[in-house]
DNA sequence: TCCCCGTTAGACTGCTGGTCGAACCATCGG
DNA sequence: CCGATGGTTCGACCAGCAGTCTAACGGGGA
């Protein structure tokens, strides 16, 4: 865990040591990024980096952090449906994934950070980081999914982490696929039917 | 990629440097695994490791699709429907996940690997190697997609390329799904279900 | 003046994947 | 039988990595 002390650095030095390690990260990914070219772009020395953070993962784990919390205030909390129906509740579902691929999409670093959290998918190293991150993330999906069912919206024959890991796992995909397609001269890419297809797989 | 020269070796001494490969990244993921120690395993030097293969990333590349070749040697190729109507479609597709599990069920190793390889999933140093898999893989699935499609089990209003990377993505989700459950004890998985998740997102 | 202690510096350790030139040795031509 | 060739093997070596450790700095209090 970031040490107390790091807060009590000047803000200057602060950002300085974050923002050198979001480029790397973003750059690199977890693995291939280097605290050595870290500490060298933040202009302090390997001892103080150490006194401050517990080391790599726990510096990742911070910055990490940092930019969740900066785009969920961004965003906002997920909508809970306020009208009854299926409808609603899956518009709704749209409305919060259109509005997050804008948000994410105005901060191509953070992106990029995103994109590197999930390839290190498994990294024993991060297992600590990841661990405390779904905590904070799960309570909330699994939040919407109950509030889904409550709607009649969301099937209930099934666990709650296999349809989180499946929703997690399509959108991830969709992503991917957005991404990988030309920007411009194309229609509009098709979030309607991709979260069709989540709730046809979701629902009852 | 390997050089022709690996396959010239003494059959014995080719599968002493697998078997220590495949336990290696088995045991550790890609980038965890050390190649000094698969060296160690294997009896040979470093050079001649370089000598027959161009990296690391070449030797998990060669040890996944040997394995892969053997597992899919074991299952058979996908059976395309003999029926008509979506039922058939899908319950044909259904038994081939069955049986794939099945067959990986009975090597934990390989099934160790493919969790190793699922997690790398963007490394960068494993980027060729990911590309040429897919590109041995992806003509079967489209093959299938449009079997489908003829027989009126999969729908035509979106491109190919999204219904594959969805679907992937659904099945590397319910795989890391599946893989994490305890393996006794409980109920069987609910492959019929996952297959339905998959049928209601992708059927027209 | 002196000491204390939070802070900083960077040399150092043990590891990594990858490179390189020397040595080995079977085969072949003369 | 000699010597050259060239495929093969070896391990020392390289740069870079994360993380450790000790010495030194410097401001505040006695």
């Amino acid at each position: 865990m970031v040490r107390p002390r790091f807060a009590k650095l000047p803000l200057a030095q602060q950002q300085a040591i974050l923002r050198a390690a979001l480029d790397e990260f973003a750059a690199h990914g977890f693995h291939d990024a280097s605290l050595n070219r870290i500490i060298e772009a933040a202009g302090i020395s390997k001892g103080s980096m150490y006194y401050y953070f517990d080391g790599k993962e726990d510096l990742f784990a911070h910055v990490a952090r940092v930019e969740f919390v900066r785009v969920f205030a961004a965003v906002g909390p997920v909508a809970l449906p306020t009208e009854p129906g299926p409808d609603a509740f899956w518009s709704g579902v749209e409305g919060y994934y259109r509005d997050s691929a804008a948000a994410l999409a105005t901060r191509p670093q953070l992106a990029a950070l995103v994109r590197g959290w999930l390839a290190a998918s498994d990294n024993p190293a991060l297992a600590r980081a990841q661990h405390e991150m779904e905590q904070a993330v799960t309570p909330w999906i699994e939040r919407l999914l109950d509030a889904g069912r409550a709607v009649g919206a969301v099937r209930t024959d099934l666990p709650s982490g296999l349809l989180i890991a499946v929703a997690l796992g399509m959108g991830r995909a969709m992503d991917t696929w957005l991404m990988a397609q030309p920007l411009e001269g194309t229609a509009p890419p098709p979030i309607g039917a991709l979260v069709g297809m989540l709730r046809r797989a979701l629902q009852p």
